[in-house]
DNA sequence: GGAAAACGGAGGAGATCTCTCCAGTTTCGT
DNA sequence: ACGAAACTGGAGAGATCTCCTCCGTTTTCC
């Protein structure tokens, strides 16, 4: 089903070959350069010509669903079962640390997930997902005391968001610098004594949607 | 001396006035789209053409460093007036709100101190010397006991890189979300009993420095 | 063995950006 | 008031990039 010749009949085998070369090219490629690689690079790090690439897929957006639907989902899996945690500041922490981790390695990842105009609509539907747990997840080490009881869950994805630059940043110095930042952060949502109140309001989910979708330099 | 005839005689009358002009159309110009902003921009805006640019500064950087020598010189002055507080950890923080304050409102401004390359000597010489002066303003408030005792310079300057992320995705939302983002950020490097140790060490100035010379999406 | 499927990669098309060139205009000293 | 020198505008050359197509050649498979 992710061959759009499905239907069909079964692609010829030196075809099929090809296809498979292409799609964990492009798994390397978008995980190493970001979802700005270009398809040549593809055809290139699999070892087949551009046409060849651009035959099998409509676009560089198709292929980037197909790849990135899975990841995703892996994304909304960390979020079940951070929620399934019986302390819930253990549970949202964990959540942050898993999630992060897992775009610490795949620069296309991070890109997609902070980049609501590529991918399509699988890549699309799964990251609206994230959103309700998210909530959730907050709402629950809030509840417990834990977590400032004045964040909104788009204080989370924006925490995220600036944790994804320092990933961006670092990712070829020191791949695991990130967990010091991420610590930082944390410590900044932990509901404390000495905290003052937040200055304003938070964005609301149709600004933090807007902000994602701002160019950043 | 700003001027690249100021040794020659004087420009004429229409050439002084359009290379004021050019001057703060410049300004505007960086300042809302950031360094990255055509010279063709910057012209239109000035209402003169692209050769009257190119005729009086030699090319972009030289342009850059003109304009915003000064812009950084004025975060010397901050880290300095900060330095002066009595309070340290209210030094600390008040510097980390005017720095991002001041590049809140000049897209340029950020893009350049976080961006090494750009920028030529004087832009340059500026930028360091904020490291001496941020590295004093977190050991004063690490022996007032006040930040915590495992932060290192860069970290500082790592936060305000990610809160810079923040800013450019909302500044055109809400101008002054920045600021919600700014208190999660202070309350994480603030020492309490609750946070654990940081895992892994710090960046050094090297690694820092390549971290900013490193591409972001 | 031959028709159909697939291949490769040069290169067209379209965006950008930076910076140059020179025919025409403006300034200013005398 | 006039002519030389200074200055102007903006088309466009040149350099990159990226996406994607086209078609002569090769491979597969019945």
């Amino acid at each position: 089903m992710a061959s759009p010749e499905a239907t069909d009949r079964p692609l010829r085998r030196d075809a099929e070959r090809n296809r498979q070369r292409i799609l964990e090219a492009a798994r390397e490629v978008f995980a190493e350069q970001g979802i700005g690689a270009t398809l040549d690079a593809v055809a290139a790090r699999a070892g087949v010509g551009v046409g060849t690439v651009y035959r099998r897929f409509p676009d560089k957006d198709a292929l980037l669903d197909i790849l990135f639907d899975e990841r995703i989902g892996e994304l909304v899996g960390i979020a079940d079962a951070c929620l399934a945690e019986d302390d819930a500041w253990a549970g949202l922490c964990r959540f942050l640390e898993r999630a992060v981790e897992l775009q610490a390695g795949d620069r296309g990842l991070r890109d997609l997930v902070h980049h609501p105009e590529r991918g399509r609509e699988r890549v699309r539907a799964a990251r609206e997902q994230m959103v309700p747990r998210i909530a959730e997840l907050l709402r629950r080490a809030q509840d417990a005391g834990a977590a400032r009881a004045d964040l909104a869950h788009t204080d989370i994805g924006m925490t995220t968001l600036m944790l994804v630059t320092a990933i961006d940043s670092t990712a070829g110095i020191r791949s695991d610098a990130w967990r010091r930042f991420l610590a930082l952060a944390i410590d900044g949502l932990r509901a404390s004594p000495e905290a003052g109140a937040l200055p304003g309001p938070p964005l609301d989910v149709d600004e933090f949607d807007e902000a994602l979708r701002t160019p950043r330099s």
